[in-house]
RNA sequence: AGAGAGGUGGCCGAGUGGUCGAAGGCGCACGACUGGAACUCGUGUAUGGGGCAACUCAUCGAGGGUUCGAAUCCCUUCCUCUCUGCCA
């Protein structure tokens, strides 16, 4: 969530800021609005209440030293009936305020580039040269067929359309990947944690994903409790609601999780292959840090996982998302892309985000830095999506018959 | 899943209608003592909101109710423990 008092004493500035990310300023406006209402209600609550307070103790008093209290009771009855109706009204208030700044997305960072969607996003670098191959490279679906990899039509029987199954050599690399993923990880000094696939609705909205986005999420019949679409939900919420020690940060999670999302703003988008599924597996990389370690950290997590897909060999290139591509918890965020020789093309396969404090004033977590409370940063990545990767390596090492090499530093793996 | 017990501050634990944001202990921080430390003694030590501040409001798992007044009574719900059942 971003910062009210922020928004109420600069709200020209917040405006352009949030303009960037494609916010209009009417609602901003009204956010505005609601937030003075809202305290304007409180504190004329807030008297009334102590007036109660005061005459409920005397009442004590009075009763104890036998005094009549008819008059007194008149008076506190009358109070009671304001502060009623104040505080129904500061409750209608709040819910609308709250409905509205839990769907207002993150402030940009102000170093990220100006831009509507995915074209203007900032190419920073490329990493290795694409190989040139001396036959057509096939896509993956074509040699996951002829290596017998990849099962798309018993995975849709399995479940619906978007899930597949991997046999055989594949199934043994995705968990080799997994495993590999997790050492590189933990080499970089981050704690493998081991969560629940399935969270609450107070987790989902601490990192974002709640209200706004419940349409992608899939939600256990009967029960607040939702499939996790990326891991950086419970390993964030690990923290939830917590004080911890300006000396525990910062904190480097992570884990191996499947990640489970609708798609529901993606029908007919890759709809062929592995690229875009309901379910998929991810290690990814969490970091809980002050706010003075964060720049350095973020900076951090985009080499780490670069240099994963460097070690694999996988040709890739860094980018840096505008304003209008950001997601909604983001303050910035640096996209890998790995090439696909089958496709042609660059495709996302890791995703590194800086919150800053927006999922920590969410998610309630902060530190205590000298006597004083201060909100944390937290910031996520991947590193990397397994079945993307799965996907790059197949494209990348296959050979003329179709057979794909498997990676150097995936061998001992396997 | 059924039966019973219970959820209080960082932890333990008292508190069954008012003077309780909460005794006492432990832990922690600071100070005194010491060459230094332990011991001992003193002081301090929850969170969120409003206010420059004095101060004030809210919070004793969560939500609602009764009452002038609720940690304390009632209802709902979540969670934990024990026993039974089931299971990896």
């Amino acid at each position: 969530m971003i910062d009210l008092k922020y928004l109420q004493k600069n709200f020209d500035e917040a405006s352009v800021k949030l303009a960037k990310k494609g916010v209009d300023g009417e609602t901003l406006e009204e956010l505005k609005t609601l937030f003075a209402n809202l305290k304007e209600v409180n504190s004329t609550l807030e008297v009334s209440k102590a007036e109660q307070n005061k005459m409920s103790k005397l009442f004590g008093q009075y009763k104890r030293e036998g005094k009549d209290v008819a008059e007194l009771k008149a008076k506190v009855d009358a109070n009671k009936e304001i502060i009623s109706t104040l505080q129904t009204k500061a409750n209608v208030a709040n819910v609308a305020l709250q409905n509205i700044a839990l769907a207002m997305p993150n402030f940009p960072d102000d170093s990220v580039p100006h831009g509507a969607d995915e074209s203007d996003n900032i190419e920073l670098k490329r990493v290795m040269k694409p190989r040139v191959f001396d036959f057509e490279p096939k896509e993956h679906w074509a040699l996951a067929e002829m290596n017998g990899w990849i099962d798309f039509e018993r995975g849709v029987k399995l479940a619906k359309s978007r899930f597949s199954v991997l046999r055989g050599d594949a199934a043994r690399m995705e968990r080799a990947l997994i495993n590999f993923f997790l050492d590189c990880n933990a080499k970089k000094g981050f704690e493998e944690v081991c969560v629940p696939f399935i969270n609450n609705a107070s987790m989902l909205q601490g990192t974002g994903q709640l209200p706004k986005f419940g349409d992608d999420l899939f939600k256990i019949e009967g029960e607040e409790l939702y499939l996790i679409p990326t891991a950086e939900v419970p390993l964030t919420n690990l923290y939830n609601d917590e004080i911890l020690t300006a000396k525990e940060l910062p904190i480097l999670l992570t884990g191996y999780t499947p990640c489970f999302r609708k798609e529901a703003g993606s029908a007919g988008r890759d709809t062929r292959g592995m690229i875009r599924q309901h379910q998929f597996d991810k290690v990814e990389m969490v970091a809980i840090a002050n706010p003075n370690q964060s720049a350095e950290i973020f900076k951090m997590m985009v080499e780490n996982a670069s240099d994963i897909l460097t070690q694999l060999g996988l040709p890739h290139r860094v980018v840096e998302l505008c304003g209008g591509d950001l997601g909604f918890s983001a303050a910035m965020t640096i996209d890998l892309e790995v090439w696909l020789p089958g496709q042609n093309k660059y495709r996302e396969i890791s995703s590194i985000s800086n919150t800053k404090e927006f999922q920590a004033r969410r998610a309630k977590i902060r530190f205590k830095d000298n006597k004083k409370n201060s909100l944390v940063h937290t910031l996520n990545g991947s590193a990397l999506a397994v079945g993307r990767t799965l996907v790059a390596i197949m494209e990348n090492y296959q050979n003329s018959d179709g057979s794909i090499n498997t990676p150097e530093v995936l061998k001992k793996y396997m």
